[in-house]
DNA sequence: GTCTATAGACGGATAGAC
DNA sequence: GTCTATCCGTCTATAGAC
């Protein structure tokens, strides 16, 4: 029937659409990411795409609507890597906040006279690569980030533990901490991309 | 003497250009505070010092330079601020560093069966006063805030101190921390200040 | 030193032909 | 849908009168 035709049709056009305006936003990511936010222009984008300027309002109403479709784009990355990283957070403080003693054991030097075998605290190290693996996930490569975030959730769980046991004072604050934290590898990344660039 | 009273009048002028630029400099500043970067413009600033933009040119060649001036200008506040902080941070883990069974006593429960009384705890107490103290000269006050900074730091010693007794793979990284920090905890000001702006 | 006037570039957005 | 042509705004910066 003339129907299903139409209805074919129209589901074919209509994903041409939603390519070419992903393909809008892919572009207008790596012109940004090249030549900075405030230097994104319609007819960059369209230029880079081989387009003029006002083709793209077939697509988007405005350049605030691309911002838009850019800040939900860029949302739905952040919040994927925040829970990742949050959730080893949150379940290394509840992992602690479940057994005292085993924390101490684990996490502080609370036996005198006492300290791991080599064979134990290989252990610890399989549970340290576990950590270096999930941050790669999360982006975070240097050895010097990583030996921030160890410092970073030890000054959680030992304030926790020391101070609020049975709380959350610390506890509810991992999702700022992250938060600081992941902004503050991202900018030394693109910090170093930048001097790699600039001495090349 | 002609000359006398020449280079007395070209001083006198010379300091009212100098508190002339001082002066575009800080409406700047308050322009850039108020309505963002990317909106100051040369007929701001001058229009919010009855003046017409072609004038600014006779105190700073381009708009860039003014731009400069700022630059150093926050730069020089800058290191004031962290010099301050980072004295406190690296201070402490040098305290810590010089007699571990000093810092064991007292930042760790590592002597069995033993808790300081409420008289000795009140010296520890005084010791986070005036960290409090410290801090609110850096423009942190938030309590949250706060109990963040002694997370980072007790992480940042615990660390250095169980792995790294006599090195410092931790300590080194202090700058590092401390610009985090204080850039994560303005950026939170930022934001509760721009609510407050939305709200009222 | 300060002004008016304006050059010259670039931005977003719209009209209308095809 | 895509184009050309164009409007209108804002910006930095300069020329030249006073």
């Amino acid at each position: 029937m003339g129907t299903a035709t139409t209805r074919t049709s129209s589901a074919r056009v209509e994903a041409r659409r939603a390519q070419t305006r992903r393909d809008i936003l892919d572009s207008a990511w790596r012109l940004a990411a090249d030549s900075g936010l405030e230097a994104l222009s319609l007819r960059e984008i369209a230029a880079s795409l081989s387009m003029q300027a006002p083709s793209l309002y077939s697509y988007f109403p405005s350049k605030a609507a691309i911002l838009d479709a850019l800040f939900i784009d860029g949302y739905r990355v952040l919040d994927d890597v925040l829970a990742a990283v949050d959730e080893i957070l949150r379940a290394w403080i509840g992992f602690c906040q479940a057994d005292q003693a085993r924390y101490r054991l684990l996490f502080t030097n609370a036996v005198p006279g006492w300290a791991p075998s080599t064979d134990a605290y290989s252990a610890s190290l399989a549970n340290y690569q576990h950590l270096c693996t999930q941050l790669a996930h999360a982006g975070v490569t240097d050895p010097d980030d990583i030996d921030l975030c160890t410092a970073l959730s030890a000054g959680l769980v030992a304030q926790q533990m020391a101070n609020d046991p049975d709380g959350d004072r610390w506890a509810r604050r991992i999702d700022d901490v992250v938060d600081m934290y992941l902004q503050h590898t991202a900018s030394r990344a693109r910090r170093a991309a930048r001097l790699r660039k600039g001495n090349s």
